[in-house]
Order: C-alpha cells, then sequence, then structure tokens
DNA sequence: TGATTCGTACGAAAGATTTCCTACCTTTAG
DNA sequence: CTAAAGGTAGGAAATCTTTCGTACGAATCA
C-alpha cells in the first residue's frame, strides 16, 4: 500500500485486521491490551503485534483512537452492520454474480447448515412476504 | 507458505487464484493463454504470471493438469459448488457466527438488493416452505 | 533451414501483510 | 527514590502473494 490509503478510499480491512475488528464489535471501544487478551484466547499474538495493527488500522481509518489518556481507546470508525454489509456484498458479487438469491439457494443446499437455520430462514422469507 | 500445501490441506485460493478459479468454471478445462486472454479482458496481466500462478495452484492442489500435449490443460481441481460452498461457509462463520440467517437478514436489509431478488427470495423461500 | 512465434520452467523482484525487536516514556509498587 | 510493569512509536524482519525477466524447447511459417 503505497500510501495505507490514508485519507480518501475505504480499504477494505485484510484478514487479520477483521479479527480486530470483531473484538471491538464485541467488546466496544477497548485498548490494545484488551484486544491483545482476547485475540490471545484463539492464538498466540504477541502484544507489540496487535499494538502495531492497529496502528495501521488508525493510520488508514478502520479504526479511531482516542488519545487522551495514556491508554489510547481504539474503535471501529464504520458502523459494524455498514462493514459487513459491503463485506458480503462484495462476496456476493465475486462468488455469486451479484445474485444473493444464487447465494441464499447455496446455503440452502449447504449440508452444514442446520434444520433449526433451516427454520429461522423459513420464518425470515415469511415475514418478507407480508411486506 | 512453507510447503505451498503440497498434499494435504485444502488450501483456500487467494484473491488472484479465485480470478482464475473463475474463468475456469466458466469456461471449463484451459490453456494458460485462454485463462489469460479472458483475464486481460479486465486487466492488464502478463502472460507468465498467469502462468506461474496456475503451476503454484497445481502444485497446491487447487488445479489439475493434463501435461499429455505441449499446452497443458488446467481444470479445477475441486468442483465449483464444493468449493463455493466452502468460502460460504467460512464467511458465514467468520462474520455472522456461523448463522446463515443473520446473513440473509441482512441481505434483506441491504438497500443495494433489488426488488427483483427480493422477489426471487421469496419464491426460494416458499419452495423452502414447502418441504 | 532459419526465424519467428508460442509454450513451459524457474528464480527473483516487487508488493502487501503480519510479526516482533528495540527504544523510550509513564505509572505503580516497594 | 528506584525497580518493575505497562504503555506507545517506529523500524526491520519474516511471510505470503503477485508479477515478471530470462532461458530454453517445440511448433510454425516463409
Amino acid at each position: 500500500m503505497e500510501d495505507r490509503e490514508a485519507k480518501n478510499k475505504k480499504a477494505e480491512p485484510t484478514k487479520s485486521e477483521l479479527e480486530i475488528l470483531q473484538v471491538l464489535w464485541e467488546c466496544g471501544p477497548s485498548t490494545v491490551r484488551l484486544v491483545n487478551d482476547k485475540l490471545n484466547d484463539q492464538r498466540e499474538v504477541n502484544y507489540t503485534s496487535t499494538l502495531k495493527l492497529m496502528q495501521i488500522m488508525a493510520e488508514k481509518n478502520l479504526l479511531l483512537r482516542d488519545e487522551s489518556n495514556m491508554k489510547h481507546i481504539y474503535r471501529p470508525a464504520e458502523e459494524e452492520n455498514k462493514t459487513k454489509s459491503h463485506l458480503l456484498d462484495r462476496f456476493v458479487n465475486t462468488l455469486y454474480n451479484g445474485s444473493p438469491s444464487k447465494l441464499v439457494m447455496q446455503l440452502i443446499g449447504n449440508k452444514k447448515t442446520s434444520k433449526a437455520e433451516l427454520e429461522e430462514l423459513r420464518k425470515i422469507l415469511k415475514e418478507l412476504d407480508s411486506k
């Protein structure tokens, strides 16, 4: 990245960056320490690695940070749903030629999709029907 | 990648690798030349870049190739739906905590999802209902 | 035949992402 | 006060991904 996407473009989070976003979405605005602890529940990561990554994310404007205290507080720059929606959109475009219904078809055909989930889907579609 | 995932693990295709898979899914087993031409419809890529990538993919067992002729013929090692299903699964796990219905909810809430698509979704769910 | 074109193989450079070492400052415990 | 613990910053290394230059053999054409 030549300029770390400084201001303008809506940089896509990388895999690791997404992990960090997940933590922040779940826990709300947090310190690096907290995020790093959460990450370490899953896999070993050095504190400064997480720090660096979050600093980079702030540079890219994926995160905002409050520096008023020594322990900086980071939070996502964009709303969770906005980001997810954007990623979903890209996913549908890439794999399903932009057709959400194709994606849903696959979801339904997928053996890993549980009965309970299928039931849930039925409900959702019913509601959709009544609109 | 230490060993390019030689035999065992089901390596996830990278972004560029996915582009190549798309072409092969669309066009069927093909030569590097054809794949490269297709890619060049979208963006400029040097022939040997595509070649190299496809060779690597063969090493990783993402592609199989027929070397019986001078012009090698490549094809996806896995069925299109299996790969997509796998990617979808990972996506749902990563972003929606493994809940497909959450994903569908977002899809429905997404402004970019067209009326026609919503209509299509209704149909799909109706059928699901009658099972 | 000779030259040009088209193919593969391979290594290395270029880019992007991720990890961590080191330096140095502030706060806290003793 | 001093030592230890916990913070940030930044550079550099490690890794992964992508691109391309070069070499060289096989086919084609004039």
